[in-house]
DNA sequence: ATTATCTATAGATCTATAGATAATGC
DNA sequence: ATTATCTATAGATCTATAGATAATGC
């Protein structure tokens, strides 16, 4: 029954993995701490030895599952020739729409974390603000003010675009918003980009 | 304890846009009936006898709550001299940030939609596509068809800044993905939006 | 001896139903 | 007589804890 020291941590990280899969698959109030950890071959009586709370849980899978997040999609983006159309291009795909449980945390889970405790918050924040600070390296623009800009807002229609194709039922539609989003972002449609005055 | 059919169904009414103030501000899972019934000012028992699942309550909150998003947002920036930037300012202002129990549902709900069944999501997806012809029509642009693709972009936009913003525990950062959304819609500053290649 | 995990369960909460109650509507 | 609402509760599920078990680590 007992396990070494190194195969607890190792158990311990698998938990706060498989919390992070099954959270965005089902969102935080959708899993219960008996599916996680039987998800993670354990029983869920021995899940209060590992954490102070399933809010404690919740908080440290945002932080991993966030920090696994960035990587990817950044990692992937700079092996690119053109980092920040690949970042675009992946991230609003219909591969990423449908893979919930390896897809963006960010986009995930936005709106339930709103609705969570501050060490949740805080969590998702500081990789939220990790990912923005990437996306404005890859980020074309004149200036670093307006290359942050340009990702914060670029990093707003990503979430909000497969949050969008997510809910609806409407395979079409989905299709339709994630185009709609990627021409935007890349400008693929002419001179200057929908949305501007003047 | 029996009520007249116009009062039983001025009730149900009431139950739906309660429920769809809760749902904004806690989530489908965070809300019980018992819960949505007291805050209408009845017992929970009743609830069964309008409503055949918590799921038909669910699909039916998203319909009312997106029929009054839409006429709140696209009315109001009607009346305005300038429908698009009026709408825009509105939307990504720190106020509806703090006002999730009546601020614009497909912001406070995107991510939880993604995971209801088939009528709730497509409830949330006709809203979403009412809202977005109507984006489409204040919108400027050249094309009918630039106008729709840079509504769409614009609904992720929002949907996701707000989220964002709501997500983060940080009042800085949360202001400042609101005015980088803003100025990158509104094409505040210069003659090209960040984002475009080229 | 310590401790990671397991079995078992307490206590709370949630969806849904059954049957009672009392006012409406024929 | 019908029915909208209420009281009460069944049954499931969920978080958290207590105590047992068996392998590690001194």
């Amino acid at each position: 029954m007992r396990v070494s020291k190194e195969q607890a941590a190792k158990n311990r990280e698998r938990v706060v993995d498989v919390a992070g899969q099954l959270f965005r698959e089902r969102g935080f109030d959708g899993v219960g701490i008996d599916a996680v950890m039987a998800q993670a071959g354990l029983t869920h009586g021995g899940f209060y030895k590992s954490f102070a709370s399933k809010d404690e849980l919740i908080a440290e899978a945002c932080q991993a599952a966030g920090v696994r997040s960035v990587e990817d999609w950044i990692g992937h983006a700079a092996n690119s020739s053109d980092p920040f159309v690949d970042l675009v291009t992946r991230y609003l795909s219909p591969a990423h729409c449908r893979n919930r449980k390896d897809g963006c945390v960010f986009a995930a889970l936005a709106t339930d974390v709103g609705r969570r405790d501050r060490p949740v918050r805080a969590a998702f924040a500081e990789r939220l603000k990790a990912f923005s600070t990437h996306v404005a390296r890859l980020m074309p623009g004149r200036s670093a003010a307006r290359r942050r800009e340009g990702a914060l807002a670029a990093v707003a229609t990503m979430i909000g675009a497969i949050a969008m194709a997510r809910a609806a039922d409407d395979e079409e539609f989905a299709a339709e918003v994630l185009a709609a989003a990627r021409a935007t972002l890349l400008g693929k449609d002419g001179a200057s980009a929908p949305g501007l005055q003047g």
